[in-house]
RNA sequence: GCCGAGUUAGCUCAGUUGGUAGAGCAUUCGACUGAAAAUUGAAGGGUCCACAGUUCAAGUCUGUGACUCGGCA
């Protein structure tokens, strides 16, 4: 059986993915499956710099606006649903691509994992974390240890979160972390173009997008959620721009020190993503981002890979 | 001009009774299987303003100079 095409679009934020990946689903006549975390809740906005309306009209996009922020979304969710959405995309007869800053999710595609199919236990979450906090979470980790040597190899002692989350699958399934999860080869043929841009001119481009963030009022949008009653206890908040400026309409921080701080957090998140997507790596087609000839490079290279040419 | 305070990492600053230096932020690199814009680990980086003196030994004490910031004329 003949393994049918997935494209897949990555780079750090503000490198112009979005953009891009519309170009080419209208070259190729494509669907966009999202792969970022914070374009699946419908209430954020220019905070997390979300195509407008109209962008998203001149293409099929898919997982955006798919989830709300009292119910949030997770990484074994969304692997089911791009999954599936990205199959319905192939039986249809055209390209899925896959676009996005979120590397786990993207990578959970690319490698095909097997997610632990037991999701989040917050009761469990929350005793682990009052054990932790009382006996100290080296122990936590040594308990682990002692049931799942593999996992806990795989975890750094100090990192609560995950270890947490191993317990929590161990404690909630009776089997071993390390056994739940497995990786394979995903059942399409892959293609991985990677949009790079030189650090300096990235942060550079970041600080502009964060200063027209609050031009087309990110302050206003934050206000709004809170007065909704979206405060940031809920993780889907725990987002880079509402933290800084839920801060600031406290009263604990200007408006200035919020920016400042935007923009260092952005900068750090763009550091993180990068761990996901290396310049190094064979598998990813680095394009540069200002390139004129961008367009045309990709399609060469999806007529090489897939042999589908634009449509006329 | 006089008096006082200061000059140490890219930035803001610690540095105890003299034993050639630290923190936070920044920068860079790494981990990641149902919180991932989350969580987390590590590294690089200093003629300690300059010169002279005391001392076995000076970021630290003394002197002179330069620069910065206050205050008074």
């Amino acid at each position: 059986m003949i393994e049918k095409p997935l494209l897949l679009i990555v780079g750090a934020t503000a490198s112009g993915k979005s953009a891009f990946a519309i170009e080419l689903a209208r070259a190729l006549d494509g669907e966009i499956v999202s792969a970022d975390s914070r374009y699946l809740y419908r209430e954020l906005d220019i905070g997390v710099a979300k195509p407008t309306e109209a962008e998203l009209n001149l293409a099929k996009h898919h997982l955006i606006n798919v989830a709300t922020l009292i119910e949030p979304w997770n990484l074994g969710l969304y692997k089911q649903s791009a999954t599936k959405i990205i199959e319905e995309i192939q039986m249809r007869g055209r390209l899925p691509i896959l676009a996005g800053g979120t590397g786990q999710y993207i990578r959970s595609i690319l490698q095909n994992w097997q997610v632990p199919s037991h999701g989040p236990v917050d009761q469990l979450r929350e005793d682990l974390e009052t054990i932790g906090n009382k006996m100290g979470f080296d122990k936590l980790h040594e308990m682990l240890d002692a049931i799942d040597p593999e996992a806990a190899a795989k975890i750094d002692y100090r990192n609560h979160r995950r270890t947490i989350r191993a317990l929590e699958v161990i404690l909630s399934t009776g089997k071993k972390f390390s056994d739940l999860r497995d990786k394979d080869k995903p059942p399409y043929q892959t293609l991985t173009i990677g949009l790079e841009l030189p650090r300096e001119l990235l942060y550079a481009r970041i600080d502009q997008r964060i200063e027209d963030m609050i031009g087309k009022g990110l302050v206003a949008e934050v206000q709004h959620l809170l007065e909704l009653g979206f405060g940031p206890s809920l993780d889907s908040m725990r987002v880079i721009g509402y933290n800084e400026i839920v801060s600031h309409l406290r009263g604990e921080i200007s408006l200035d020190e919020a920016i400042a701080l935007i923009k260092r957090n952005t900068r750090s998140y763009v550091r993180r993503q990068a761990n996901w997507f290396k310049p190094t790596d064979p598998k990813i087609y680095w394009l540069n981002a200002q390139d004129p000839m961008l367009l045309e490079k990709a399609l060469d290279l999806v007529r090489n890979k897939f042999g589908i040419t634009p449509a006329e």
